[in-house]
DNA sequence: AAATGATATGTTATAATATAACAATTAGGA
DNA sequence: TCCTAATTGTTATATTATAACATATCATTT
């Protein structure tokens, strides 16, 4: 991730976001923001109470701090917008992070890495084909398939 | 399904599972051997609390009921040895459907019929292969691969 | 502006999933 | 037999997630 200028990335999907939300008639609120900023501020997945706990650190005094259904809002629609996605084999969040203007409904491959939390994430093309294919042989009507890889990335091999 | 004789699929994962655990020096003790069957009793997906419960309905009187540790212990020995998998993105298990003795150390695709819990499971082969060259193109080391497919089995399209 | 309805948020409680910690037991080898 | 390692029992608690209901906000119509 040489060439990779994280403000530019972070502003770009935020616009996005707001595009986006606007799109479909739906509001991203401060409180959606905040949970994708704090999923924007790093490519790791965190998990929800780790994101409500950076919530708590942020929050404005005099008003009550906020909830475990607050995060979990949050991310639910930030899931349904697929600006999110949830690596299900550890239950945490990160920021979708491809060209959403060329993918709009991708089949997501994350490689996540065990030792630092680093989440790459990559588009299937013919990895998602052989899967159709498989499942159309006995039948099977697939709504939504799960990759994920975990590992260890590069920079954690070399330290 | 039509061709699957279910009793002889149980009996031959059953003494698969004894041969496996005593050439690795392990025991299939009877609360494993429990676990296992109460998964091989049907090609679906069951919560450990699920499992729980069949050993608890199970049970000898005069003792005390199982408890979590229990089945979690069971669960944790059987996925060692690979003879039960876990559905990620629903917390669940099932006994490992395909042929050991072709393929030991395969990577497993589970399809899961999200109406009636039913996991068909089939091996990657080539789309194994993407994932891995995928990854080596930005220096990641893949330890483990996981890859679900959720939506309607045939039968219950059908229905 | 007031009334309405839909969406979003606040708050409390609890459900569902999983493990830590330590005690007791059992199984085999020296 | 004695010793050790592995397994199981038991209690408590950690972690992840949602139900239920009250309140507030916002846009639209009257």
């Amino acid at each position: 991730m040489a060439e990779h200028n994280h403000n530019i990335c972070i502003e770009k999907s935020t616009l996005f976001a707001q595009d986006l939300a606007l799109s479909k008639g739906k509001k991203l609120t401060p409180q959606r923001l905040q949970v994708l900023r704090i999923l924007l501020s790093d490519h790791k997945a965190m998990g929800a109470y780790d994101i409500l706990d950076k919530m708590r650190d942020l929050h404005i005094e005099g008003q009550g701090k906020p909830q475990p259904p607050t995060v979990y809002r949050a991310l639910g629609f930030l899931l349904g917008l697929g600006l999110i996605h949830k690596v299900e084999s550890q239950n945490s969040f990160y920021a979708c992070m491809v060209d959403k203007d060329q993918d709009e409904h991708h089949l997501a491959q994350a490689f996540i890495c065990d030792n630092c939390g680093h989440v790459e994430e990559k588009v299937a093309h013919q990895g998602a084909q052989n899967l159709f294919e498989k499942a159309a042989v006995f039948g099977f009507k697939i709504d939504k398939v799960i990759v994920e890889c975990r590992g260890t990335c590069a920079s954690c091999q070399a330290a």
